[in-house]
DNA sequence: CCTACCGATCGGTAGG
DNA sequence: CCTACCGATCGGTAGG
């Protein structure tokens, strides 16, 4: 009975988890009321207390899970035994496959990370700070072995990573393609922008 | 005398705007509220209104000038003579160069646009819907020239527009290469990327 | 341009 | 999970 109660409980949090990462994606995080997602998990807007402590902790649950995702993904990616351009395909697919398929929680991640409180906010960034660093290391690595022409290496990474935010009005167009056309599409352009 | 009274309210309303798009883009639209934005200003929060109508006018003065901004850039591209690879270079340089120069408006508008009330979000979207169509239709003419790789016409806009998008982070950093470094970076990747 | 103030809405709590 | 309610803050107005 205790553990029915429990698992019900950690699914209803889930649910509210992620109707609130819909909801902050179509409204924002500011102007998304707790009384706006009690309506779309169907209670009343004091009942989601039980759940959760408070509407940041939504997205911070949000921010920090799709931050560890790409975080992970480069910890695996660097311990292959790769070349650097392998690597970025690896990483640039990854990408372009999250913001297919888990677009929602991405997207708010990407443009709502500002509205974090303390200590979440400097956790975020700094993970942030680090992934780009990262990524960009690989791209220098590439520059060095000549697999990619000479460029700034950050400048690179910020148009992977903002190239492939786009994504999101392609799930708003009618999709005239398909996804795996889309990320050949990206992976064509960006990768043979890159190369030498 | 009746004037310079005209005089000194309109430079006071441009003052307003440019301390909005300032404060819009720092904390969002929603999350600026009209005491942030008096006290940058210097005045008493209602005393704003002498000189705006409402919170939602700020927000749609900066979005209009925005898209007509690149909608009549766009219009003078199409009126000259030129390649379809040279349009879509043109174009992207000046979408660089105006978020290396008036990157707040830029931001705000790509970023905030939701917020806006009707009928100015009709129209905006209206804008913006036709701008990436005549954009991806240079393309398209790209690729039937065989200036450009065969590639979804759509993505290859999607790809370019969110990449400058970008300069946002450029922005931020410590600027170890100048703006114009910047711009034969992004247009080297993005225009070799589309290149046959 | 200010003081004074409004109705609405917000995130969240108490108590059952 | 609900009713009832809180203090804070919001955009905006009246009146001078």
């Amino acid at each position: 009975m205790g553990r029915i109660q429990t698992l019900n409980n950690s699914s209803r949090k889930e649910i509210i988890v992620e109707k609130a990462a819909n909801l902050f994606k179509e409204k924002g995080y500011k102007a998304a009321s707790m009384r706006d997602l009690a309506e779309v998990v169907g209670v009343e807007a004091a009942s989601l207390y039980n759940h959760i402590k408070s509407k940041s902790e939504l997205l911070h649950v949000i921010c920090l899970d799709v931050a560890n995702r790409f975080t992970n993904k480069i910890d695996e990616v660097e311990a292959e035994e790769l070349s650097a351009k392998e690597k970025i395909e690896i990483l640039l697919r990854f990408h372009i496959q999250e913001m297919l398929n888990n677009y929602e929680d991405v997207i708010v991640s990407d443009r709502e990370w500002k509205h974090l409180s303390e200590p979440y906010l400097s956790n975020f960034r700094h993970q942030r700070k680090t992934y780009r660093k990262r990524f960009a290391a690989i791209i220098e690595e590439g520059i060095k072995k000549k697999e990619i022409k000479k460029i700034d290496a950050s400048t690179a990474v910020l148009i992977m990573l903002h190239a492939v935010s786009g994504i999101e009005s392609f799930h708003r167009s009618k999709q005239k393609i398909s996804g795996k056309e889309l990320e050949e599409n990206m992976v064509t352009i960006l990768i043979n922008g890159l190369a030498k």
